[in-house]
DNA sequence: TGTTATTAGGTACAAAGTACACATTAATAA
DNA sequence: TTATTAATGTGTACTTTGTACCTAATAACA
């Protein structure tokens, strides 16, 4: 961002944003038998962020959320899902923000711009497939926008930390309704695959012959046919989501487990 | 409220209250083997709506939520749930009201006051005894606060349609991890009447012998002792729920169905 | 070519869910 | 007082689902 474009922003984007409203995302990958979440680092402030932003006076949150998205990751098509909004008096991301912009830009923000003011934060979490997402891009006030295990998170800022958590929990719990594997895994991938990311999210082990029967009894697999090589013994059979099935299984309502 | 205090409140509201951002409460009851909900009826406005209100500048809104829930209700310690932020910038609710206070009070508000720009809705169930509502107030927009049943909603103002279905889906989420009948039915009950309770939220028949069994398994209900006289042939048992119990089995996690 | 690691598939048992029958009991009627 | 009735309380047989673990098949590797 231009400084005189930040200064604009400063200035006047309180008639262009919706003040006292942000999003914030959560965006879910997975790669290597671990879930991966996408943060930002900022310049200025020790510490991590999730992805986020304010909602233009015309625009439904759900397609900022859409649009920040975008902006990070280069990707379209998301599923995102709202899943909860953080109202706590006490954060203190504008606060912390509106420092940021201060030390960066070496302006100031007076006390009485809508910067300053509190916000309310509508949470997103978002499932992306993790190769699609090669160079996310930070954004004005940060310097990293990369992927972090969900095992090693680093010293988060603001709410967030809390925001991971809440994320986590709604994605595990959306997980028995909705197999999330179609958004997560590339088209194709193996049955072990698809089971380590159930297991990785849910945290825990699961009968491998089991998960095979449960998984394939839903009726929203199919075999491609083609078997990858040159890795395991015996080689597995790679399978992707029916979509048809897999829309018309939502619709009649799915459980796992 | 007075007419100086409306002036006030419009002039020098947007400095108490968070402006953008409201919150708007489904509160659902039970009553002879109907679902209920709150519901406004306004002054000079051809509709009804969920009560809501605004959040103070240092408030929690599920501090908010519970505040407003009081001024209806009267009541203080409400099962309230957080289910879903309301975001469309086509929601006319301000522009409608502002016109409702104008035809009310015979004032004029500003084209750039607050109460005429867009809000987002945070939306709140709750859930509550009826028999302890017995005379539900209206704010001062509003002629009637009324009971009404799920099933023969009057005409409904803003986006509250979408609000009422979407609280109702996530009612039925909850209830299969959260025995519900704790906040909506009085101290004492019989078998069947939690049932009816059941089938209602859930809309679907039950077998009384497999419910019964289903939710004596779960261990958080326990018998008075006592048996309510005079109507049934066989006096059914009074159960209350064994809120020990209840926590208990909440925090290990409960599964209905 | 046999060994081995891995996947594919099967089976036997346990637990939970479902349908329905029967016993019990208090109000009601004869 | 006694039989009837309508509701509640309880049991049982059956079905479905979940769980543990075993065997067969197969591609890589020594």
């Amino acid at each position: 961002m231009q400084s005189q474009d930040l200064q604009h922003f400063i200035d006047h984007g309180h008639q262009v944003y919706l003040p006292h409203v942000s999003i914030d995302c959560a965006v879910f990958g997975f790669h290597e038998n671990e879930l991966k979440i996408l943060l930002l680092k900022w310049k200025h402030l020790n510490g991590w962020s999730l992805p986020g932003g304010y909602i233009l006076r015309t625009e439904h949150a759900d397609v900022a959320a859409h649009r920040l998205l975008k902006q990070r990751t280069g990707l379209d098509q998301v599923f995102l899902q709202q899943y909860h909004t953080f109202s706590g008096p006490g954060r203190n991301k504008i606060q912390d923000s509106s420092r940021a912009i201060e030390t960066n830009y070496h302006v100031v923000i007076p006390e009485d711009n809508w910067l300053k003011e509190r916000v309310v934060s509508i949470g997103y979490y978002a499932l992306v497939e993790y190769s699609k997402v090669t160079n996310p891009q930070p954004d004005a006030l940060t310097e990293t926008c990369a992927w972090c295990d969900i095992h090693e998170l680093p010293t988060l800022l603001f709410d967030h930390q809390e925001m991971i958590s809440e994320a986590l929990k709604a994605l595990r719990a959306q997980l028995i309704h909705h197999p999330v594997g179609l958004n997560l895994l590339p088209k194709e991938f193996t049955m072990l695959e698809l089971q380590r990311l159930y297991e990785t999210i849910l945290d825990t082990t699961l009968d491998r012959a089991n998960f095979r029967k449960k998984l394939l009894g839903l009726k929203i697999l199919k075999k491609t046919g083609e078997r990858p090589s040159g890795k395991a013994h015996k080689t597995p059979h790679l399978y992707s989501f029916d979509k048809r099935q897999y829309a018309k299984a939502l619709k009649n309502g799915i459980s796992f487990s």
